[in-house]
DNA sequence: CGACCGGTAGAGAGCGCTCTCATCCGATCA
DNA sequence: TGATCGGATGAGAGCGCTCTCTACCGGTCG
């Protein structure tokens, strides 16, 4: 059996610099109510030791973790080759970094690892969660707002609950949309056609609201219904093609959506934008950039969205255990989107 | 003060099933040793309090957290951007989870942030880590490594540490590069130029060192300097066209820099491939399928990456307080390359 | 000059769990 | 049938920390 050197205490600390485990303790923690010969012979102590607190002995006792989860669901792999999570995610360690709160990330692969992370959330590892609500039917977000925990989810969840009050982050879907469509509409496009996403994603019905917001009026068959991806996206451009002579303008749901419509464009020999107009959503890069022709399209400011979501999380945390006089935060925060102009449109 | 009903301990289920708390905690941990008709008394009293078991209090005891950390240390925003890191998260996500270990994921903006990367790994909350070093001068890998905590490497280190035994999962970042020139000297290209990547990651230098496997006497200036960006891409085409006249083919030391050197050939009216083979490296979707023409690319298995690599720690994890005798785990386990066809060579 | 007071330090009780050890019980053997 | 044995159960001691509560100290005021 090897000496393992195991890590000091704060009885070891305490004991070396002649004092109490409390002044130790008080001083380790922000060091109220300590004088300073004092203070600076534990500070010197812990140095010496090099000593670091114990996060489970410490959370055994204050019930806070210092950490939330990030819960995405992620039925379909489609998520996470999308550079709109990872952008999300990294807004939001920035934010809880800056704030001393660590991440721990639960990746749920479908209903089976629904137990697990209800498990691990009141298994009490974390003092909230951030989620990913990607689609109506998912129970995942229900299940967590009814563990009791404070929960901020990303984009706007399929589902109202009367009775608790949903924390949400999302952009401005159904506005971008309206100016995406707009833009196709000033440009002088007479017939413009709209590829959604999956409709069991709030994001993709308000696009689709968006659009129809300028249009009310259009032909419904100038509306396909696409699911996010480029093979949807050439799927439904197919079908829009077919069944909409005089097409000369669409309004794709995402970026690629509109990369797979820009394929089947290209095949079939149609110039773009000369012959038909394409506008996409999210401003994916570097894939926005490098379609031919690059694509016009909605931009939104994701890693925002994900720093916003931190934020308003880290506000329930604080204020929890506080009076409850103050304003309550926002209940849904919806971020602005810009129209990006490229060659597509 | 609303009674808020905490969680119900040990104590309490034990009360409930008439038992004594060790019982109970035999029951939790596998139920060895206890007899049936108890066990099941155990179970039901669980099962009616939602007895969920305190992490930091067990974790005080033994001393474990079922936790890794995946640290990414992110200098350049790119890395984010970049479906990559996405893929491999992935794989290691899956791993650990049906290991039940949860996911800590900590990113790092810059050097400010090693101190706090370190602490957190010192404060033991995860049981090993998993790191991202992307950068030969980078200290971080150094840091934790030296830390004594069990560590697999996500790509193989820049530093050779003579002392430690450096655990890694790389692809054949050599092997694949030698199989796209080869790719391109089989069709009969016979100036074959290179763009690299930021030298001062292995993966670049293992790239451009399987060029030089296959072309020893090739022209230095066929070598252009990238950076894995597709601005990067644009630049060094520039340089390779400018200073190459004859140049018949190129090999991108990945897909992004060859989207940019794609941009560059289409801009100054060269046709790929028939004018210049194109080759990329990571088979990045839908990126790579989305050029014009779709990619011929080296395809990586990223997210078995990521799998492997969580598994070698769970086993070294596993493996710690256990005897010496079973064969050491490898220290570097290099995944294969291969090659995809697509139109641009 | 003594009672009082504000503030600093220490003592000690737990947080909820695991794990060792002692205890107990029924079964087995001579 | 009684000593012995082995496995099931309970008792209790911590793990390392925070936090309340008490003790104490010097200084101030009446």
């Amino acid at each position: 059996m090897t000496e393992t050197a195991s890590r000091p205490t704060l009885e070891a600390v305490a004991a070396r610099a002649g004092v109490s485990r409390a002044t130790v303790s008080r001083v380790v923690n922000g060091g109220e109510g300590v004088r300073e010969p004092l203070a600076e012979r534990v500070r010197r102590a812990v140095a010496e030791l090099g000593y670091v607190p114990n996060q489970a002995a410490r959370s055994l006792v204050t019930k806070r973790h210092d950490a939330v989860a990030v819960v995405v669901a992620e039925p379909e792999s489609r998520v996470f080759a999308d550079p709109f999570f990872a952008l999300q995610l990294r807004g939001i360690s920035k934010e809880l970094t800056a704030h001393d709160t660590q991440l721990v990330l639960l990746l749920t692969e479908g209903r089976e690892d629904h137990a697990r992370v209800g498990r691990y959330l009141a298994g009490g590892h974390v003092d909230g969660a951030l989620v990913f609500s990607l689609h109506f039917d998912d129970p995942l977000p229900g299940l967590i707002q009814r563990a009791g925990m404070p929960v901020v989810f990303g984009g706007r969840p399929g589902w109202s609950d009367g009775t608790d009050e949903v924390v949400y982050v999302d952009s401005d879907n159904r506005g971008g949309a309206r100016r995406a469509v707009r833009h196709l509409v000033g440009l002088g496009r007479g017939r413009v056609g709209h590829i959604t996403g999956a409709l069991d994603q709030t994001s993709a019905v308000d696009r689709l609201e968006g659009y129809r917001d300028v249009l009310p009026d259009a032909d419904p068959a100038l509306v396909a219904e696409g699911d996010f991806t480029p093979a949807g996206g050439e799927r439904a451009m197919r079908e829009l093609l077919d069944r909409c002579p005089g097409l000369d303008a669409v309004f794709a749901a995402n970026d690629l959506t509109a990369s797979g419509a820009l394929r089947v464009l290209r095949e079939r020999g149609l110039r773009v934008p000369d012959d038909i107009a394409v506008v996409g959503f999210d401003d994916m890069l570097p894939l926005a950039e490098q379609t031919d022709p690059p694509l016009t399209t909605v931009r939104q400011d994701i890693e925002e969205m994900g720093r916003l979501m931190a934020r308003l999380l880290l506000d329930r945390l604080d204020r929890r255990p506080a009076d409850g006089t103050a304003a309550d935060p926002p209940s849904g925060v919806v971020l602005p989107t810009t129209l990006v102009r490229r060659a597509s449109a």
